[in-house]
DNA sequence: CGGTTTTTGAGAATGTGAGCACTAATTTTA
DNA sequence: TAAAATTAGTGCTCACATTCTCAAAAACCG
């Protein structure tokens, strides 16, 4: 099974296995088996070995599997073993919960710049970040920022997604509800709250 | 195929058609082929012929969708021909962004209360929503709130969970990025933003 | 040093969803 | 009224993902 390409679904729970193994890493632990790791994270054992196994042996029979070499190892697959610049385009509510959001640091994102339509808000400062104009969206070639987040409200866009991708930005987290087109060597995945609330009450019980 | 059960995935596809659905909807059209909701939603038409054939005839040959017929059915399916009160826990910058999102309406969802553990922040007045003590969540019951959002910075969640779950809410939303762990009849989904913003660099071109 | 325990890794079996092609039904057109 | 065009519905196949099982490997213990 070794060195064959990691299915879509594998890719998905990297960044689950990462948040745990870097938690485990603080706590000065060498190695974990699967069996723990399972338990800690609320996912089957298997189904972790068969994960790890796509991307080649890192575990020792009878001990587990060395944490800070899967670190290493998963961040090299998800490419997050170079940091990233990330470019906030939209101030509103959505837009400053992201600039403040402290969840980004451990995969090495940084949020490094941020644009806002609104002159009024150009030049303040939120969370260390000063606000741009958007129409200086050009500048980020300059800056290495490669990912892009969208948080402005709807249907502005598509217009926000072409400024980026005509910036050189190579991914975008998209917040907004509307579909987005773009090359297909750009990646973008889209994030509706509005969407996953909906499909909640399918699953629940009336009694 | 008709009267099976309803795969998850073509669940999760539902408040995407839905919403496009609407819109259609309040452009005063009466029927929509299969190939034409499609373009417009950049899904494949086959695929939306079998998840819409999972529930029932709808179509007309020759014609396609009756539009308002669907999207009263889909609401039912998703439980949402009945309007939901929604209940948010912690108002910070991510809380006030939910509370401020227009994007609920349309699912027929209402954020009728809001909480937060910080005293200072009691009695405050945010998009019309009075922010009450998080003592206070038992009150939900009498509210007929069934729906609840976890906005709260990180290890607080699973206690806000427990109180949920007390106040008798069927279904979370959970923005922290740590497990929470209730009863089997309550769903949770959780929705870690820096989770999705990592997979990203996965799928980025470096050319 | 040999047996026991722990734990990985991989193969097999099962289940699920996507993609495709074809049929049948309805409307439109000639 | 008949033929053509449009479009829904469904059966089939393939690919993928999950689940289970088991043998091999390493460490531990007596």
């Amino acid at each position: 099974m070794r060195y064959c390409k990691i299915p879509d679904e594998a890719v998905r729970r990297l960044p689950i296995y990462l948040r745990g193994l870097l938690f485990l890493s603080e706590q000065s632990k060498k190695s974990i088996s699967s069996q723990s790791l399972a338990d800690f994270l609320g996912i089957n054992s298997w189904l972790i070995r068969k994960d790890f196994s796509y991307f080649g042996d890192f575990g020792t029979p009878g001990v587990g599997y060395n944490i800070e070499k899967l670190i290493k190892h998963i961040k090299k697959i998800l490419k997050l073993h170079v940091g990233h610049k990330v470019a906030l385009v939209g101030t509103g509510n959505l837009g400053r919960a992201v600039l403040a959001y402290p969840g980004f640091r451990i995969y090495g994102f940084d949020v490094a710049a941020a644009f806002d339509s609104d002159p009024k808000k150009n030049g303040r400062k939120i969370n260390n970040v000063v606000v741009e104009n958007i129409s200086k969206l050009g500048r980020l070639k300059k800056g290495k920022i490669d990912l892009g987040i969208i948080a402005v409200p709807g249907d502005a866009a598509q217009e926000i997604a072409d400024a980026l991708v005509k910036a050189g930005i190579k991914g975008i987290l998209n917040f907004s509800p509307y579909r987005i087109i773009v090359p297909k060597k750009i990646k973008v995945i889209t994030i509706d709250i509005a969407m996953d609330l909906a499909r909640l009450p399918y699953y629940m019980r009336s009694n």
